[in-house]
DNA sequence: GCCAATGTGGCAGTATCTGCCATAATGGCA
DNA sequence: TGCCATTATGGCAGATACTGCCACATTGGC
């Protein structure tokens, strides 16, 4: 049933925030606040419902409804249901794409970009800390959810583009084929990807791995 | 809330869909074989249609109208638009399926794997053969749209479930885990893909190197 | 030539997603 | 303090994607 009553659209009226469709992590303003502390409270709706009751049976409006805005608010902060699901990938990514800055360009491709990988997950070492915990509960959504499997390909792959493009701007010099680029950053991510999944695996059966260990012996295994 | 209604449990991603379940390669009878015909129709529609108009820009009903058939025929045909797209990724899959029935247990699996693989990219070796100018086609339309893109790593995650599944009964050794089975074919996988990109990049370029020695080349490089 | 199986089309209904417009809140500035 | 440009929000309409259901036609086997 498409619409329901907007119930509860008065309790947070008051909601706006500064502007800016880009999040500028400098300077948060009131409204840039607002507009991180709603996005928050959607994905966390959306975790909610979509564990309860699966991602097929949530509705968008059941998202927008839970989370006290309206659908159309809801299409303004996320393309679509799954993507809502993802706000630890986005950190995630925001914490490599700074890494890439780190980048030696004078370096090996591959060993540079499996050092700015392992830096990354060095965030997720501790799996209590909310960092981890969140990742993982995503995570273990995403091994049950093919919806959510495919949302978070087609995520990355959206990134991969522009990530890619950096890499050869950086990485311009003679000698470093665009194959090389390519290839050095398409089988790290595999890696990555294994990697992630394996400590998922591991963390529901029980064991205490920890991403950063798990990652370096996939990359150990992988050459 | 959400909907609680049990059903929609296949709504909107990737069941296999009607036909492309099962097709009995071996005594093709006549229903079978207008089924074949039709999806061909369906299929040659939809990428006139995504090459003319753009993916976005075309509708089902657009589809359905030029293959001569009703929407909801074409949905007992393809779960999406999209998948009308890529017949050839599904004729190379296939052939993949049965290239990874002639494994060796008791090999290397990541050099089992790149023996396959090769193996299938034999087939798209002549650039001027009707297999290779259709990948061709179908890779070009799908540089160009993000849509497409998305759907074929959908299909990709689709099925490598079910191959790494296979592969993992068919290494079933001590002395090989679920990390060592996952990480090669991923990475294999991450190869084939920039592969696939690169042949389709340097025709595009007017160059006319061919798909097997690109992986090879590639698979030189990773390692 | 009959029958069971199967393909097809039409229809209704739900869900996703976007454009448009009116309104409300905000933050800066005089 | 009060005004204004900016921007967030909500509601609505509408296009499109997709599914279940039912009736009808075609097919292939006997």
């Amino acid at each position: 049933m498409p619409q329901k009553s907007p119930i509860s659209g008065a309790s947070r009226t008051d909601v706006p925030g500064p502007s800016t469709a880009e999040l500028p992590a400098a300077a948060p303003g009131l409204r840039e606040r607002r507009r991180r502390q709603t996005r928050t409270e959607i994905s966390q709706a959306a975790l909610r419902l979509f564990q309860e009751y699966g991602v097929d049976a949530t509705t968008v409006d059941g998202i927008a409804n839970a989370a006290g805005i309206s659908q159309r608010t809801f299409f303004r902060y996320f393309t679509s249901k799954e993507e809502a699901a993802l706000p630890a990938h986005q950190d995630f990514d925001a914490a490599l794409e700074a890494g890439l800055l780190t980048i030696d360009p004078a370096g090996d491709p591959r060993e540079e970009l499996e050092r700015v990988y392992q830096q990354v997950m060095q965030g997720y070492a501790d799996n209590d800390a909310p960092q981890a915990r969140s990742m993982l509960l995503v995570n273990q959504l995403i091994r049950k959810e093919p919806l959510l499997r495919a949302a978070l390909l087609k995520h990355n792959a959206t990134r991969t583009t522009g990530l890619v493009d950096a890499l050869m701007d950086r990485f311009g010099r003679d000698g470093i084929s665009d194959l090389q680029i390519r290839l050095a950053f398409e089988t790290c991510a595999a890696v990555v990807r294994v990697a992630f999944e394996v400590w998922v695996t591991r963390r529901e059966a029980g064991r205490n791995d920890n991403l950063p260990d798990i990652y370096a012996s996939a990359r150990q295994l992988a050459h």
